[in-house]
DNA sequence: TTGTAAGCGTTATCAG
DNA sequence: CTGATAACGCTTACAA
């Protein structure tokens, strides 16, 4: 009747609790026909675990580390937000939070923090950096010390990380594709901006968007995508210059950071007002330029699920359960000036 | 150093044990003095209680009912299945869930089940029916017999219900009226349908949407809603008839349920493919007519955080816990044919 | 290779 | 009014 526990195990089995817990957890030391014997009364009984009264016994915390990028961008201090909010939390039980960030610029030092992670000390990781070989070599090098590894917002797609958690850029950028061409009824030309044609998903989103464009939208021309290379005056001054002398644009997709100053030039040209923006995530940039009918919708990721999801995750893999997808996968939000949360 | 426990409060204060367990749990028996000690204790030292270690000690069991309306629904059968999928995960762990319907229609029934719940045996009801002023009796003398209630998707603002677990209709509305309002260039009538205007979601959707349209899209004009009342024929019959008379409409909002006649009688008039289709809720009738083009956008709330969350609301609150407002904002999801989930 | 007994942080049942 | 003490389901020395 009542869910079965490890004593009604024993009794069934014929054998003592330290027996059952040996081969609960696969422990050595327990002869085939005594394992053999428990796993049938397991199955018989229809036990599981109860993994809090487990941890409570175990005392265990689990320890936790989250690289992430350093130096200024409003989507990471909003990432870096949500995970001090989830902290204080329920979800934050029994875990140890580490945040080390890194110079997304730097391979090396990349990889030397990647290297500086106590895997003996460490139950998981969470990685959000570029996907670079001394990156893969890192995450094979903690697989191999036992540290679940995930990747975070960006994926490490060849690498041996144990999950992904966020959202798939190919399909973000053809949803920015669709809202592209079903907002902009005429032909013209689509400005493409990013930070940097480097990153995988920049490349990701602009394979997406040029799908769909090419595909449903042929009276729409995206144009080459410009770069800025994360310098907020070269944004600014490219954008000015392509804007002034391409008359047909109509559009302008920007794929990565720096809304502030492609939004500073837009504003100047005084062509804002025509033109459908579509941006990616939710920041208090493009929050405002949603308010301001500036930008016309924004692809986003829920940051606070991006990081709770990341704690729940590894706290399953680190306790060998199977993860729960439904709960976990990341939608791809589309936020207009009238459902912004 | 470590998390402080009820036996460094114990020491502490100079009690033993129980007495910190009676402060603690506010039971009966125990001088002002002791109490303060305690508290004192407790202050000092940043004790926090281990929720899980007490319900296990506890053996508690958390007894859930929900509410939900019976009959055939594509939006409700998605709930349910929401519902199984999540009692089979750790959000449904301690979680005793029962499920009844009530016939939506029928105000006494649902008061009848209402009253039918044995409140002695119930921590919490998460409901889901229209508010009547029978329903708020019901939901006061459940909460004066101290069980919790939510209410789920539809809001009982009148009522005693403990938190509102899904989307504000006005603003869902909004976001309707703003995406049709972007999406239909030209000027032209919009055809309103719903399954029946005394919900309280359709006319707040309704009002919503028109907000929207006479403020930033005056060259729409949304026509008076024509109801269903539930009747699959009846709607594809005066669907059939509007779409026919009134060659000037350009965009449909589907406010409630019943999107497959509705897609029928448009199919069948052949203009199709000219309007500019938005509506509620992912379901399967939804979701192909998304992937098919037929529908622009579908505005949704994510059913399985829907029920997770009603189930996590119900347990903080059964604990007197704060609830972590961030995790249980339910969005308001808009749904294109490209980030279908 | 297996079993006994103590303990994790909390609650509950008795006595005192 | 207060305090020992056993229990919840599980893990883990330490014995056997």
């Amino acid at each position: 009747m009542n869910k079965p526990t490890v004593h009604d195990i024993a009794k069934e089995a014929g054998v003592s609790l330290a027996t059952v817990d040996r081969v609960l957890n696969a422990r050595p030391g327990v002869r085939e026909k005594t394992i053999a014997k428990v796993q049938g009364a397991v199955e018989r009984l229809g036990y599981v675990r109860d993994t809090y009264a487990a941890n409570l016994a175990r005392q265990r915390l689990y320890h936790f580390t989250f690289v992430l990028p350093e130096g200024p961008s409003q989507f990471t201090d909003t990432l870096k937000a949500a995970l001090k909010e989830a902290t204080s939390s329920q979800i934050a039980d029994r875990i140890v939070l580490k945040v080390v960030t890194v110079p997304l610029h730097d391979p090396h030092a990349i990889v030397r923090t990647l290297r500086s992670l106590n895997a003996a000390r460490l139950d998981g990781v969470a990685i959000m950096v570029p996907e670079t070989p001394q990156v893969r070599d890192a995450v094979a090098r903690l697989k191999d010390a036992g540290v679940k590894v995930v990747a975070l917002v960006s994926d490490l797609p060849n690498s041996a990380r144990d999950y992904f958690i966020g959202i798939n850029s190919i399909a973000a950028g053809r949803t920015a594709g669709l809202l592209m061409g079903r907002l902009i009824p005429r032909e013209g030309e689509v400005l493409v901006v990013t930070n940097s044609m480097r990153s995988r998903d920049s490349l990701d989103r602009r394979l997406g968007f040029d799908q769909v464009i090419s595909n449903d939208f042929p009276r729409l021309k995206a144009l080459p995508s410009i770069e800025s290379y994360d310098d907020a005056e070269r944004m600014e001054k490219i954008t000015r210059e392509v804007i002034m002398s391409r008359p047909d644009i109509v559009g302008v997709y920007s794929m990565g950071a720096g809304n502030m100053p492609l939004l500073s030039a837009l504003r100047k040209s005084e062509r804002l007002a025509e033109l459908v923006v579509i941006s990616h995530e939710l920041t208090p940039a493009t929050r405002q330029a949603l308010m301001d009918n500036e930008i016309a919708a924004v692809i986003a990721q829920n940051v606070g699920h991006l990081v709770r999801s990341a704690m729940r995750i590894l706290r399953t893999l680190s306790d060998d359960l199977p993860i729960f997808e439904a709960q976990e996968r990341i939608r791809i939000d589309i936020i207009v000036r009238e459902n912004l949360p």
